[in-house]
DNA sequence: CAGACCAAATTGGTCAGACCAAAATAGTCC
DNA sequence: GGACTATTTTGGTCTGACCAATTTGGTCTG
């Protein structure tokens, strides 16, 4: 098997079809085999077809009901299928991840204004430290990453928004681990993002709103530029690779 | 019995423990009733019992394990609890409204930019169309929002976000329904919002990205503002009955 | 007396088999 | 050929049992 089962029974009959309806094997509106087949196919109880089923329809990538389970059109499905769809293929999709990119920027951007309208001075010095310590030192690059994903929480938690807090949570983990087979490509230049996090201070500091969301709307941009040249490298490496095979050990 | 057992078992267990949880009944970190006392209590089979409790997981709002349930802090649940969260009181809450509708703000801005830039002629036109809809007729209010829901979808469609187009979905869907309390006390500007939708169709028709973003920006800050008054409408409301109570009938 | 340690009870996780109601299908009749 | 009905299929629910992990409480040792 391509899944050994060291999962549980449910996760890895939940995980098998979920790949193949995302990856087009059973197109929208068609039926899925019965639970009494899957159960069958996968060797395992109906109970634990029923609870994969359960997770499909949660996903919202299939609609089960009586008479049978039906693969649902994937704009109706729920945002967790995100992480699903990013570790379908070996490395993540590009379009995707800039799609995600962009998103989290108008989030982080909505976040960081209503931060500095409402939050209050301790949150506000909480915040401005996370950007400090992106300032500093430089750090290897797993702890840079990880402050970063810090300075996020922290605005999120100060803007008060609860929506845009779940949504951002939500995407960043299912975003977060997904990225680190690009990591090793990913080549932030540290000067500019120093300047700018040099620059979101002093906006912060000053609580002004504009300020701030324009040095936020350059972070995210730089970052969202980061990710597209990781995966322009990754290509290039991959086209060298190929044509260059018999020259590497 | 509050609910009546109209809905299946599972459902009427979920949605009291759910109401519980976020209303603040159990508090973060504790452990909840075991499944088998919940099945005693809710005369029921503790598959029903464990089937709510799968999607109190999913949700995000109590984490279940070998030992226990406990409840998880809400800014870790899933965006579906928001759904829940609008029907908690009697009226939505105005806060959480007024954060969906500023997120609402975000996606659709960029939405609408991606759509401006990467949209086909037909798509394009399907999308003024829509808007046309919104100037022309004085529609009865259902149709209104209807035509509006219309609109977002279309433009959601011609983005090529995935991402955004999901979460934007899933916010309608929880949204749209539970507005329906407020609707009467939602009073549109229609000839602000007939000009603003008149130079949403120009800018669309131009490709001009920024006035669209613009002519988008204001248009839903004026549902947020109209959503707002409506909240201070139904609160005079409520003042106005309970000093008057006598009077009426 | 504090802490580590161990055994029993509790808890969730899984499984098997059965029955019911609704939907899909096949067959029949007009 | 189309409408209607009976059968089969399918998901939905329930029951009861067993297993594994955790929790819990007591005991023992320093």
């Amino acid at each position: 098997m391509s899944t050994p089962t060291s999962t549980r029974k449910h996760e890895e009959i939940a995980d098998s079809l979920t790949r193949d309806i995302l990856v087009g094997q059973y197109r929208c509106g068609e039926r899925l085999p019965s639970e009494r087949d899957l159960a069958a196919r996968f060797d395992a109880n109906r109970g634990a077809v029923r609870e994969a089923m359960k997770k499909l329809e949660q996903l919202g990538i299939a609609s089960v009901q009586p008479g049978g389970a039906r693969v649902a059109p994937v704009h109706e499905a729920s945002l967790d299928v995100i992480g699903h769809l990013l570790e379908l293929g070996d490395l993540p999709d590009a379009d995707l991840v800039d799609q995600i990119l962009q998103v989290m920027r108008c989030l982080m951007t909505l976040a960081a204004e209503s931060a500095v309208e409402r939050a209050s001075d301790e949150e506000l010095l909480a915040i401005r430290r996370r950007v400090q310590s992106l300032i500093e030192d430089p750090q290897d690059r797993a702890a840079h990453v990880e402050a970063r994903f810090e300075l996020m929480r922290a605005i999120m938690e100060a803007s008060g928004n609860l929506v845009c807090r779940l949504i951002a949570r939500s995407l960043l983990v299912q975003f977060a681990p997904r990225m680190a087979s690009l990591d090793q490509f990913v080549h932030l230049t540290v000067d500019a993002h120093r300047a700018l996090a040099q620059r979101l201070d002093v906006a912060l500091a000053a609580r002004d709103v504009n300020a701030v969301r324009e040095t936020f709307e350059a972070l995210s941009n730089h970052s969202r530029e980061a990710a597209r040249q990781a995966f322009a490298a990754i290509r290039a490496d991959a086209a060298a690779g190929i044509s260059g095979k018999e020259v590497s050990s």
